[in-house]
DNA sequence: CTAATAGTTGCACTATAGTGCAACTATGCA
DNA sequence: TGCATAGTTGCACTATAGTGCAACTATTAG
């Protein structure tokens, strides 16, 4: 799973930009479940395409693990090694500095609340979450 | 002490390049206890102004507090709120994948050796920790 | 089969970060 | 006082990282 040729500044890296770490604040709230693109999309109000891309960056440090179910990818947090649980307690710990935590993590939970059967089947509602905060 | 404006991802930042990582390595050893920009250079065998560069930018970002004795710049970790405790947890928790942790830590420890009075007096001493490890 | 869409990626561009060289400032010693 | 040196910083440059647009791939529903 993780593999040990990653190096050590590189799980620092995956963290180093802001719209990471609101992905993985969003994360470890609840560690053990996982999250599909558009969950995110619609949670972090920012362009799939963008998010795409930071996802493959978390999992290339080794942050996260995917694994695809029809259109759907979900990708959840890596725990394993000792220094990722340190590291996400790290997360949980920080200050909302810019205030933007939360306003993400409430659209996540109402997102999450759209699932059926567990799973997300709506794709993309960004539109409606949008205005909702707006 | 710790400035609540600092931008949560910027402690993210401050450890996401190797040297940066490599001093703070370092220092998380006896967290309690404060180095000079003379004890890193020959611990790291790197440059004193690149040395400098990077621990302004550890200070910037609330890891490390400074203070001035003559001609020496003493440099502690600051552990007080929780994330920097965690954040330290973190580093302790890394696998040494480079290897050069090793070194950098036998060497750091042969450089403390040669304090005085509890206080670095040599100045830099890198040519001769550069011939050691040779 | 066609159309919609979750998710990914190429390309080009802008922004940011790291560093070598040289010079500077502050301190201590002879 | 002059010299040495711990430590810092300006300048110019190279390297790296983030992102918008557009296009692509894979899956699903009608």
């Amino acid at each position: 799973m993780h593999s040990i040729a990653v190096q050590s500044e590189e799980v620092f890296q995956a963290l180093a930009d802001e719209t990471r770490l609101r992905i993985v604040r969003l994360m470890v709230v609840e560690a053990h479940e996982s999250a599909c693109l558009c969950e995110l999309v619609d949670s972090l109000l920012e362009p799939s395409y963008k998010l795409s891309r930071h996802l493959a960056i978390l999992r290339r440090a080794g942050l996260l693990a995917s694994h695809k179910e029809g259109r759907w990818v979900y990708h959840r947090l890596v725990t394993k090694p000792t220094y990722l649980k340190q590291l996400y307690a790290t997360v949980k710990a920080l200050p909302d500095t810019s205030k933007i935590y939360r306003a993400d993590l409430k659209r996540f939970r109402d997102r999450m609340r759209l699932r059926e059967d567990g799973r997300c089947q709506v794709g993309i509602q960004s539109e409606a979450f949008r205005s909702e905060t707006g």
